[in-house]
DNA sequence: CTATTAATTTAGAATTATTATAATTCTAAA
DNA sequence: TTTAGAATTATAATAATTCTAAATTAATAG
């Protein structure tokens, strides 16, 4: 944490995009404190105990302006809630089937991977998202 | 189609599972006509035309069902509704970034994939999901 | 420093996708 | 044809997310 981080705010506002202001701050710190992969609905809690009164409202708008900055990543499977990720490289996702654990992992070889992909489907690529469906090490134990 | 498909219903009935029901089979058409990967709601928009009076709830229950008996496959991506394959072996997807087109590819060598990714993470497999985000043939032209 | 303008936050309503509920209807078998 | 269980329907409920309008805050010009 460089020690002017709180002057954040004034030197983005001065010229081009938007800021990074107090709510922003506190939802991108909830997200980056601990490597769980927490639901708006955790990170609203979360950001409540930092910062009493800040609304459901706000932490789905700074989820977004921090997406669209490229310092959260939105996870989204299946039916239910979108999760965020403080890691925003490219990498891959296991998720355990039993309990819902969501693991980041980087399998090598993903540049040949999206390589023959685009090969077979034509498409220009853009990206890869590699998900492992299976039960995570303390699940496949308590069996 | 066999010629007696439509005695499937009572074939099935006599002993273990549900039935394949006059409405979970015009669902299952629906999906299985077509190669595009319809949401719930135009899967039920498509069985009001064949079934007029068909409830949206039955659609979902329907499209849940086929789900359990294999008989379809539900795709989730983002934060939008599910979209439902008739293809149900494993394969992968690529979604077009500009259009959403949904096209399902195989991609070679996911057996070996899906171990690595199993080594990686300590997890006891069950599937891979691979999906591919970028343009489609038709938008990389029209740019 | 103060007024003006623009961006952001808030609270709550609205929307979208999906599931649950309760009453009714259908089906297959006795 | 009665019956039991399953399926369907209409509707309500829920969950996740976005939108709206008013209030607040921050940035900029004077």
């Amino acid at each position: 944490m460089k020690p002017d981080s709180h002057k954040f705010t004034k030197e983005k506002r001065a010229g081009e995009g938007p800021a990074l202001t107090r709510q922003r701050q506190v939802v991108l710190d909830v997200v980056q404190s601990g490597d769980t992969h927490p639901t708006a609905a955790e990170v609203f809690e979360a950001a409540r105990g930092k910062m009493p009164g800040i609304s459901f409202a706000t932490v789905y708008n700074s989820l977004r302006f921090l997406k669209r900055e490229g310092l959260v990543r939105e996870v989204a499977f299946g039916g239910g809630a979108s999760r965020y990720d403080r890691e925003t490289d490219r990498h891959d996702h296991a998720i355990c089937s039993a309990c819902g654990t969501l693991v980041d992992f980087d399998l090598p070889g993903t540049v040949e991977l999206i390589r023959s992909a685009a090969r077979a489907t034509r498409f220009k690529p853009e990206s890869v998202h590699l998900t492992l469906v299976g039960l995570c090490p303390d699940c496949r134990e308590c069996k």
